[in-house]
RNA sequence: GCCCAGAUAGCUCAGUUGGUAGAGCAGCGGACUGAAAAUCCGCGUGUCGCUGGUUCGAUUCCGGCUCUGGGCA
């Protein structure tokens, strides 16, 4: 049986996974589903980057403005939603080009993870939280050590979010989460699929982000966050958690100038670009577009992604 | 011109009662399977401004010089 086709576009922060997406999906009559987590959220356009309507020429974008920001959306969520998005695709006869810089997600896709409990439990959550908070995260790991060695071994305990999470698994399945992850990482992909990655050198990816940080302040970046506040946006909420929206907020309230949290947002884009390098780097089938290689041109870069597809029947000769 | 204070890692600085030095940030590497633009872990050799002197030994003490602040003229 034939497995069906699927085209991953992924790469790094502000290296021009958008523009190609869009040539690459005209030339060959695809549709896009972003794999971005903080373009699903409405009323988040300037610091997420989000394509504009015109810039979107025809191509059907799916997974863009889905979410309301007082939701929390997750890797399941981007799962279950991306699935339907791609048989619809299959329906109408065409090929989805999955586009994102969201490694984890495409990963849930891609190998069709399988997250088998009924989370999130947020009173459990929080309640580990608190126990963290008034034991410590010494006493919160010691709970993981007795229920699943495995992953108290792995997990440092500083990282709090992943030890709870592991116990939360275990509290709503029994099971460890050491033997699913396991299990599940063993898991075969349901699709024919190329996975290409667009890349630059460090200090151009570097460049190119201040530069784009800039643009987005001269595009009304304060305006943008100061709107989602006054409409009753939860600094704390996941979708406040994005660069660009997390530092904008103590400015707004006077806590630093305008100048310090340009910086803060130009190094932890820095930094969230090399965590997404480093992703990328262990995932196995990824075939690496480097910008320079092409001199940026996307057409090159658009006509090797076509017989890159060629090759693996995804696309017809 | 004179007086005072500085000069140590890419940056901001600590320190060495004389035995060639260490933090934060940056940077680099890594982890990640229902928060992932999240969260977490690891990595610290640099003419201790230059130059003489004292000393077994000077980045540390003393002199001179250069530079940077501040003050007095």
């Amino acid at each position: 049986m034939n497995k069906p086709p699927l085209i991953i576009l992924s790469g790094p922060t502000a290296t021009g996974k958008t523009d190609l997406s869009v040539l690459f999906a005209m030339q060959h009559d695809l549709e896009i589903v972003s794999a971005d987590s903080a373009q699903v959220y409405k009323g988040m356009y300037i610091g997420s980057a989000k394509i504009n309507p015109d810039e979107k020429k025809g191509i059907p974008h799916h997974l863009i403005d889905v979410c309301d920001i007082s939701e929390d959306y997750s890797a399941f969520r981007f799962k279950e939603m991306a699935e339907e998005a791609v048989s619809g695709i299959y329906e109408r006869g065409k090929i989805p080009l999955v586009v994102g810089g969201t490694g984890f997600y495409i990963q849930a896709l891609l190998k069709g993870v399988n997250f088998d409990d009924d989370g999130p439990d947020e009173e459990y959550r929080n309640s580990l939280q608190k126990t963290a908070d008034e034991k410590g995260i010494t006493f919160l790991h010691d709970m993981l050590k007795q229920i699943d060695p495995a992953s108290a071994d792995k997990i440092p305990e500083g990282n709090v979010k992943r030890v709870i999470r592991a116990l939360e698994y275990h509290h709503l399945t029994g099971k460890r989460i050491s033997e699913h992850n396991e299990e599940e990482s063993k898991r075969e992909s349901k699709y024919n699929f190329a996975y290409f990655v667009l890349i630059d050198d460090r200090e151009l990816m570097y460049e190119r982000i201040d530069k784009r940080v800039d643009k987005m302040v001269d595009s009304g970046l304060e305006e943008e966050v100061r709107k989602l506040l006054k409409n009753g946006a939860d600094p704390s909420s996941t979708a406040m958690q994005a660069i660009g929206y997390k530092e904008m907020i103590p400015y707004i309230n006077g806590e630093y100038s305008l100048e310090e949290a340009i910086y803060q947002i130009k190094l932890r884009t820095r930094h969230f670009a090399k965590r997404q390098v480093t992703w990328y780097k262990r995932e196995p089938d990824v075939i690496y577009i480097r910008r320079g290689d092409f001199a940026g041109d996307n057409s090159k870069m658009a006509e090797f992604m076509y017989r890159e597809c060629v090759k693996r029947g995804i696309l017809n000769e």
